[in-house]
DNA sequence: ATGAAAGCGCTAACAC
DNA sequence: GTGTTAGCGCTTTCAT
């Protein structure tokens, strides 16, 4: 069996209480019991249960991440981010998978409840608004990553969706497209870019795409079909906002499937500048979201939270930022 | 403050004894006061502790999973799909990105052990033999994927690497090409890919490619770093085996900027059969690694032998499949 | 400076 | 069927 914090007491003639004043640094022990003690641990490669710790009140240093699915690289990215931020933190990282569905959501929640994590990033696409609502009533430190909710007042790290869309469109109109589409999944990030998208348009005086078709699910193949849909309608675009990097890329090949060329028949422009932009052909011009910057920002907000280091919440707004690449160009 | 098993308790006018006995559907109680006790649960959204359940010796129900890099869609999809299994078999999974990294191995290990985790998943490019011997006497349950350690007697899920490099030389053999380089990560598996390279390129009487000079990291940019090199070379190759898609797709961008077109001047053989094979252009041929599966069958093997419903290890061989898509072609 | 003891929330004998 | 009680490994007063 694993020793406990008796068997090393005994192996140091010791009560438990100083050993546990040693592992905690905590109380006052003279130096030459603190390394007496400090040995025996080693010796007897004693680790502290911190299931055992975290039953008197103590933190379990887990927090519990909800995020829609690993498979898009945005959000692997950001997991890894959290992740390597957490763990500089002394935090480790409980992984849920939402697909954004609530059912989901609600059930991991509940599960991370009972496993008493110390705390919960909400990442981008939750829509189970009322689980946040009981959450915050339970005050379980949270933070929301990538969304917003204005009506809440919970820590928040997001990027401005609605100047991103606003960047994406105003790239496009600048050269010389009108006919711009977008493609989105129903989302409130992507409300808030479509939102930008139709300011850019509406300055520029353009009317076209008033009526916007979602697509069901964010990833390569959804793009793909609605792009495909959009280009032999009859009033085809010349260029296309995809709000994700995923959805881009779907666009670029039911473009290429038409005997279309990027960017010389079509324009694309992404979002999320995922490792993705850069390796495929053309290179995507998208909009940068701060991946690292975010998780980093997160954790640091969550942990703050978590040791009752802040009187107020807080939003902290990050700037989204284009990046040109090959995949858009002049039109006519 | 959250009720406890003490608050249910007295709300229903039972014991803790009997209340534990509901929730863990042990012992013998009258229907009745089953439903009374449920109810009172109900209405004061109760929740067990797992962190107390645990200390009395049972699951905490968690499993660490130790994996490399979020960022390689290999990896994003083999977590997505062991995540998905195991909120299936009731367990979520702490991540550690360990970056190939032995230290933070080490460093992970040790907290998951102090967490108390039920079971820990070695993925892929675990390199530290010494700390899988520690966990094995310390008679953690573990599971090995991806990877093989012949010498160790734990419980395994992998492909046949060997194999998998057997079938992307042959099939780049049985296209003429004489010439084939391979571009890989100095990683066990790798190796394994090697041999398989190898053992179809001296079946063929090639003997092209002796020295073989490993890349330092497994991402795009390192595979387009070595494909560079290997293209001005004064013997360069007609095709390129890479041991991932992110190499290939390295590999890819290598060759568009030397005006060499993929796979007209150059065929090119990924490994995964990511998400990214099917993306991008051309589309990659590619040995299927089968992700899903592989999710699955570690996550039974792990609960079955937490569950000790084993007696003997097992290691579980799935085979790899090439898939073959336009970036491979007739050579001469 | 150190130790005795209560208690964290739950489980599992064991008693009734 | 139901309740009593002794732990699980640790933290934290409160004595000494």
């Amino acid at each position: 069996m694993k020793p406990t914090i008796y068997d090393v007491a005994k192996a140091a003639g010791v009560s438990i209480a100083t050993v546990s004043k040693v592992i905690n640094n905590t109380g006052r022990i003279s130096e030459k019991t603190r390394k007496l003690v400090l040995n025996i641990m080693k010796e007897m490669n004693y680790q502290p249960s911190v299931v055992a710790s975290a039953l008197t009140g103590k933190s379990t240093y887990t927090i519990g991440l909800m995020i829609p699915d690993l498979a898009n690289p945005f959000f692997s990215g950001l997991a890894r981010s959290i992740e390597d931020h957490a763990h500089v933190l002394g935090y480790n990282i409980v992984i849920c998978s939402t697909d954004y569905e609530p059912d989901k959501e609600a059930k991991y929640i509940s599960l991370l409840l009972q496993k008493s994590v110390d705390g919960i990033i909400l990442a981008s696409g939750f829509e189970n608004i009322d689980a946040v609502k009981e959450l915050i009533k339970q005050k379980v430190p949270l933070a929301i990553l990538a969304r917003e909710i204005p009506s809440l007042e919970v820590d928040t790290v997001a990027i401005d969706d609605c100047l991103g869309g606003y960047q994406a469109a105003s790239h496009l109109i600048g050269l010389g497209h009108k006919k711009i589409a977008i493609i989105a999944r129903d989302l409130w990030s992507n409300r808030e870019r479509m939102r930008g998208y139709r300011l850019a348009l509406d300055e520029a005086g353009i009317s076209y795409g008033k009526e916007v078709e979602y697509v069901r699910e964010s990833n390569v193949e959804s793009g793909k079909q609605l792009a495909e849909k959009l280009l032999r309608s009859e009033d085809p675009p010349t260029a296309i906002f995809a709000c994700n990097d995923l959805l881009a890329v779907g666009a670029i090949q039911a473009a290429r499937e038409r005997g279309m060329s990027v960017p010389a028949d079509l324009s694309i422009v992404g979002f999320d500048n995922t490792v993705w932009a850069s390796a495929i052909d053309p290179p995507l011009t998208t909009v940068a979201q701060p991946i690292r910057d975010m998780g980093t920002q997160v954790m640091n907000l969550l942990v703050q939270e978590i040791n009752g280091q802040k009187k107020y919440k807080q939003r902290i707004m990050l700037l989204p930022e284009l990046v040109v690449r090959g995949s858009t160009a002049k039109h006519g």
